[in-house]
DNA sequence: CGCCTCATTATGTATAGACAAAAGAGGTGA
DNA sequence: TCACCTCTTTTGTCTATACATAATGAGGCG
């Protein structure tokens, strides 16, 4: 693995990620000047900064003017979450995706859906489907969307491109929020999820918002047995060696 | 909000977002040339750069030499996981922290904690333990580390500062790998967690690597009812107003 | 028609220099 | 001792410029 292409701005970040990783800075170890390491790489002070930079966003090191760079403080493992979009995720495993849309009905929502959406909605559109991979249920999905904000979503045939995927790459989104829990399966989840009643489940529960405004609020209940939520981290992509 | 103070490249790079965010710019659509923001913004190129450069790595659009900048298509929703510490969970809610240490074994793995550590391992520290919220059990804990990688921890005394604390403050790494799933706890389970046989579990099985070796592996068994996980995304932080 | 070459264009990296802003360090005076 | 002021260091931002590099498109040639 030659380094020689890489760019001198990266080569300076890795070997500094490469010091921390390996022990030789602990966190609080003060890092060198700008000014030093511009001497040390031989290099300008804009390609140190921009090094440096890096590494404080990704939370690596700490830098406060006059005080200094410094490693920072052992983070909370921190890990970067893909929720897929479902048709995806099960095309790409090479099943055959369908859905099956149990209920759907335009309305101002009530209370219980009031209180998921966390804000005032005039109007909103309720669905309820299941997922297929293959012949066997993948999830069932609970969805409220925000008719103000989505409009076209009324007149949208959601048994081709499920509500999902159709949300998109219609609207675009600013803020999300996800909640994952456990719970064991209702009589009624348990057949269409043709699993056992009383076995359990992995819910998500997800919110989006444009700008503050609610888009959405979807529930995925997942049979346990046949799904768990896997993700890999490193921090600041690879390192080195 | 007077964004006065904003750096310019921050203003550059908000006023994209939004754009983007609004729908005024759509997944696809050009950006335009650095040289053409460049002059509507009245600025160098240089800061026209860092915008657009910050707007890539959050991945909100692409550029390629030649061909210039776009809107990316829409991503898959991800968020930002993290995974707290469970001392500092439990006493920042503000309840009393405490870990009971079930079993502790220093030995050769096993053919089942082989698997689970993914690569051969000559020795490691295995333990069991419980860690209490106030009275109540908060989680059940399952952690093999390797012992080639942090020989301290076999003289190290986990009753006060659990081993994940220990080690989140001991050793740097480099990997980490999360498989959050659902399951039904068993008998012994349910006695250890204060909860009723039969009822769901939130499970996090977490690997942890220091350039490519592994440092531990551990389970968390987490009582469904009294536990999940929230997370919340803003990609590249706020957007203004 | 296919392929090669070359010019063009936009991004990517790097530099030197400049000023702004934050914050620690030290001194002064009450 | 403490409040306040100034000095200095270090980071943060910005500019103008330069050259490298990737990709596209045009033109020419067989």
């Amino acid at each position: 693995m030659d380094d020689i292409a890489l760019p001198r701005y990266l080569e300076i970040r890795r070997d500094i990620q490469n010091r921390i990783a390996s022990g030789e800075l602990r966190p609080g170890d003060a890092i060198p000047s700008e000014h030093e390491l511009k001497e040390l790489y031989g290099c300008s002070r804009m390609t140190v900064s921009k090094a440096l930079s890096a590494l404080t966003s990704e939370g690596l090191i700490q830098r406060r003017r006059r005080a200094g760079s410094q490693v920072a403080m052992p983070r909370n493992a921190q890990t970067v979450l893909k929720i897929h979009d479902l048709k995806a995720e099960i095309t790409a495993s090479g099943r055959a995706y369908r859905c099956e849309i149990l209920s759907r009905a335009k309305r101002a929502p009530d209370a219980a859906e009031a209180a998921r959406l966390g804000q005032p909605v005039a109007e909103i559109l309720a669905l309820e489907l299941v997922h297929y991979a293959d012949a066997l249920p993948y999830a069932v999905e609970n969805r409220l969307m925000n008719l103000a904000i989505v409009p076209d979503a009324v007149s949208a045939d959601f048994s081709e491109t499920p509500p999902g995927t159709w949300l998109l790459n219609e609207v675009p989104w600013t803020d999300a929020e996800h909640i994952i829990r456990a719970d064991i399966a209702s009589a009624a989840l348990a057949r269409r999820l043709a699993m056992a009643k009383g076995a359990a489940c992995l819910v998500i529960d997800r919110r989006t918002w444009q700008g503050g405004v609610i888009v959405t609020a979807v529930t995925l209940h997942y049979p346990a047995a046949r799904h768990q939520i896997v993700s890999h981290f490193s921090p600041g992509g690879s390192f080195g060696a």
